[in-house]
RNA sequence: CGCGGAGUGGAGCAGUUCGGUAGCUCGUCGGGCUCAUAACCCGAAGGUCGUAGGUUCAAAUCCUGCCUCCGCAACCA
């Protein structure tokens, strides 16, 4: 495995806002499989980066008075200092609006054109003028406009297509061929039983609407949209079609490219397609690891529970935080992201543990030998498990890391600190110190301690490189004793080998107080930002522009379940004006229908017609909200149907 | 019948591929030790493994039905 290549990459992230603990967790957990080859002695290539490019951001810059190019500067400088502040090791980082990217870009671009595999076509659909706006079949209403209801003409819009579907088969051929390349299992399933067993249609792969991308160099009304600029980062960054590097050759095809569950379409079906249509082998593997949701939930900017890396590094450090993303949570999986469960596994495992076993232990020999092991030795079996798990450690560790199961690694690392404690009860040092004679015994189980630290630290560099070096210090260990060669090895460090007594590696962290100053600290920010636009609700509006709004009383003639919504109920009301109106509400979760029947109600009735779960919506009843609650709004009965507002 | 995931002692999870003593961490209770970061070590209590059937000598594990929760997709004018 010595001076073999190790390719991995993370998604390239979208700079469209700041990165929040679930992008952290991935680069972590890619940083520390890295560290782990490297330790191997793999030529590993660890390439991050942003993807930069698309409508979103040229509104986002635009909305914020810059180029979008100032735009996405800013917050890539944001994103490298937090994979600095994560210590995070990549050896590259690309931007798609790096030139020699866009280089690549056009000409794979081009070639993929010259070959028939894009092909110009036209991208077909109903068009509404006024609004500006296509629609499919589908989405129109008694052949209208679903949003206002009038007449759509017959448009097309030019565009480049991809031929995804051309490639459908060989696609499946392949998974079938190679059952590890998408992992875990069962996100296969669902790409097969969702996209490809439907039919994949071809993809568009250009756009007109906007510009910030890369302009299709024989056609430059057309910018090439996400797949093909963001997929292909992933050899450019390599030197394909570009003079910037120069070891495709040498590195492609990627070992693995972790991915977010939410992207690993793209990549198990769009990537691959295109790699055959490029004639160029495939990756790997393709890793689709869980969410962090919050507290159960997911972690959204509108719940305000979103965890930030930058407070919690501040408040614990680096490595503990690495730590626990990789601890906690299976790979695969979704995990609840908890502050108790932080603070829990940092007490437990690190401070407990790990910190205090570190402690003791150069303590010991501090104490009963000035901090310099005598040489004498004196072996006895009760020594036996504990040295037989310090030397199995480095295989167990490594099955599992070849899974890229992380937290099964670190608990195999942790059974070791946890015999290792216990074993200092068995021989209970203290009771050996009282006595001259017991001096070689005593000194055999410190050394014992001393090397299972050792080796038990040095695989914890891949997880927490500044607390493995710092335990190392202590220990009195080299850096060539901190190799993964001798991780496999016992009795490495020198008979006499002198400890340094250090600070504690991971302080205790008292529970209560903290998690009240991280509800704090986490709560600050949504006070500090109000830029949240609340403006235009509280913004004044004059009295004309109030009375265009029609609100009627209705009442309620019948309500029912709109089949398969959650939310939806379907009202048919007297408006005063002789025929039913039929109105759709999003209040299911919070009345039964037969309960509502009967009721007078208000509700706007000169909005536009709006088709949802295929039925007409005509107006909106008026419900009052707080705490993610509605409340439909009831009115005395005795006002008549038809009645307005005013 | 849109797609998928999950229901295991108080909490969080593993175990389910290839049926055979139900395990881990935290918490609780009792004990031990004093080298250490009020840490460490030992022991105990606590589970009809969502539910109803089926297959089997044997089911958390395989099959079928059902219930509940959670994501995604479509909808909260």
């Amino acid at each position: 495995m010595s001076g073999k290549k190790f390719y991995i990459t993370t998604p390239i992230y979208y700079p469209s806002d700041k990165l929040h603990i679930g992008h952290t967790y991935c680069t972590v957990a890619t940083d520390a499989m890295a560290r782990y080859k490297r330790m191997q002695g793999c030529d590993v290539m660890f390439l991050t980066g942003t993807d930069e490019h698309g409508q979103k951001i040229q509104q986002k810059a635009e909305a914020a008075g810059v180029t979008p190019q100032q735009y996405v500067d800013h917050i890539v400088g944001g994103i490298k200092d937090l994979w600095k502040l994560m210590n995070i090791s990549n050896d590259r980082f690309i931007r798609t609006t790096d030139d020699y990217h866009v280089e690549s870009i056009k000409k794979i671009f081009h070639k993929l054109y010259d070959q028939g595999d894009i092909y110009k076509g036209t991208y077909k659909g109903k068009y509404c003028t006024p609004c500006e706006s296509f629609w499919t079949e589908s989405q129109l209403v008694d052949g209208k406009c679903p949003d206002c209801g009038r007449e759509v003409i017959d448009a097309e819009e030019e565009a480049y297509f991809f031929r995804l579907s051309k490639y459908a088969d060989r696609l499946v051929e392949y998974y079938e061929g190679h059952p590890d390349f998408l992992e875990p299992p069962s996100r296969l399933n669902e790409m097969v039983n969702n996209f490809i067993k439907p039919g994949l249609e071809d993809l568009c792969v250009s756009r007109t609407t906007f510009d910030w991308g890369v302009q299709v160099d024989f056609d430059p009304k057309h910018v090439v949209y996400v797949w093909i600029d963001a997929l292909s980062n992933y050899i450019t960054a390599l030197g394909y079609d570009n003079e910037q590097y120069h070891d495709f050759e040498k590195y492609w095809p990627a070992d693995v490219h972790f991915v977010g569950k939410e992207i690993v379409r793209f990549h198990s079906i769009i990537w691959p397609a295109m790699l055959m249509a490029l004639d160029l082998p495939l990756p790997g593997k393709v890793y689709g690891h869980g969410w962090l949701k919050f507290g159960g939930d997911k972690m959204s900017k509108s719940k305000g529970n979103v965890v930030d890396p930058v407070v919690l590094v501040g408040r614990y450090g680096v490595d503990a935080l690495r730590y626990f993303l990789l601890r906690e949570f299976p790979f695969g999986s979704d995990g609840n992201f908890t502050n108790e469960a932080l603070i829990s596994r940092i007490n437990a495992d690190l401070a407990n543990d790990l910190g205090n076993l570190l402690s003791r232990t150069v303590a010991m020999v501090g104490k009963y030998f000035d901090g310099v092991l005598p040489a004498g030795r004196q072996e006895d079996p009760i020594d036996g498990e504990l040295l037989t798990m310090a030397k199995e450690l480095r295989g167990k560790y490594e099955e599992q890391m070849e899974k890229y199961a992380f937290q099964n690694a670190l608990i195999e690392v942790f059974k070791v600190i946890s015999r290792a404690n216990k074993y200092i009860d068995e021989t209970a040092p203290w009771v050996l110190a009282k006595d001259e004679a017991n001096k070689p015994r005593l000194a055999t189980v410190l050394y014992n301690l001393l090397e299972c630290l050792r080796i038990t630290s040095s695989l914890l560099i891949p997880f927490m490189p500044e607390s493995a070096e710092k335990a190392r210090v202590q220990i009195g260990a080299s850096a060539a004793d901190f190799t993964w060669e001798k991780a496999g090895a016992f009795g490495v460090l020198p008979a006499d080998v002198a400890v340094q007594k250090g600070e504690a590696l991971f302080p205790r962290i008292d529970m209560e107080k903290e998690l009240a100053a991280l509800a704090e600290a986490q709560s600050a920010p949504k006070q500090d930002q109000p830029e949240k636009k609340e403006e235009p609700a509280a913004a004044p509006i004059t009295i004309d522009e109030f009375a265009k709004v029609e609100m009627t009383v209705c009442k309620i003639l019948s309500c029912k379940n709109v089949p398969k919504s959650e939310k939806l109920l379907k009202f048919q009301l007297d408006d005063g004006s002789g025929q039913t109106r039929q109105i759709l509400s999003g209040i299911a979760k919070y009345y039964k229908p037969e309960d509502l029947v009967g009721k007078t109600v208000v509700a706007c009735t000169n909005l536009p017609p709006r088709k949802m779960m295929g039925q007409m919506s005509n107006g909106m009843l008026l419900s009052a909200e707080k705490d993610d609650a509605l409340h439909l709004l009831m009115l005395d009965d005795k006002i008549p149907a038809g009645a307005k507002l005013c």
